[in-house]
DNA sequence: AACTTGACGGTCA
DNA sequence: ATGACCGCCAAGT
């Protein structure tokens, strides 16, 4: 991968770009899990590799809306990852989600299960 | 080639 | 509720 504009990715197989997928389909104000979506895509992969695909996902032509993906607390683990310290918080709220201490308030209404709702 | 590190999650004490 | 372990597996050192 790259650092410092050197080349990148790109994989073997398709199993980013399948992550990618589903994170595209998350509705705006609903967030889903990075256990979720391994579930979702099988349990060959684990929910760890669904986190590292999140970390590339900037190298995606299009914009994938990371900040809708959250550990399985709710807790928003991947804001280091935004820029600004409050960004990842920002863009949730923005769609209408509350945070308080980098967790979703009622984080299981507005949970959004792939596996439920691509079934 | 060997060891460490995680945007993780389930289990068990 | 909290914390230690453990399986997971690609990348970085």
């Amino acid at each position: 991968m790259y650092f410092h504009g050197a080349k990148i990715q790109n994989m073997g197989d398709d199993f980013f770009q399948r992550v990618y997928e589903v994170v595209r389909l998350i509705p705006p104000g609903r967030v889903t899990s990075y256990g979720a979506i391994a579930r979702y895509l099988g349990t060959a992969r684990s929910a760890r590799m669904v986190g590292w695909a999140m970390n590339q996902s900037h190298t995606q032509p299009d914009v994938i809306p990371a900040h809708r993906v959250v550990n399985r607390n709710g807790m928003l683990t991947g804001k280091h990852f935004f820029g600004g310290e409050n960004v990842m918080q920002e863009l949730l709220e923005a769609e209408g989600l509350e945070i308080e201490n980098d967790r979703i308030l009622n984080f299981r209404e507005q949970f959004w299960d792939p596996a439920v709702e691509l079934a």
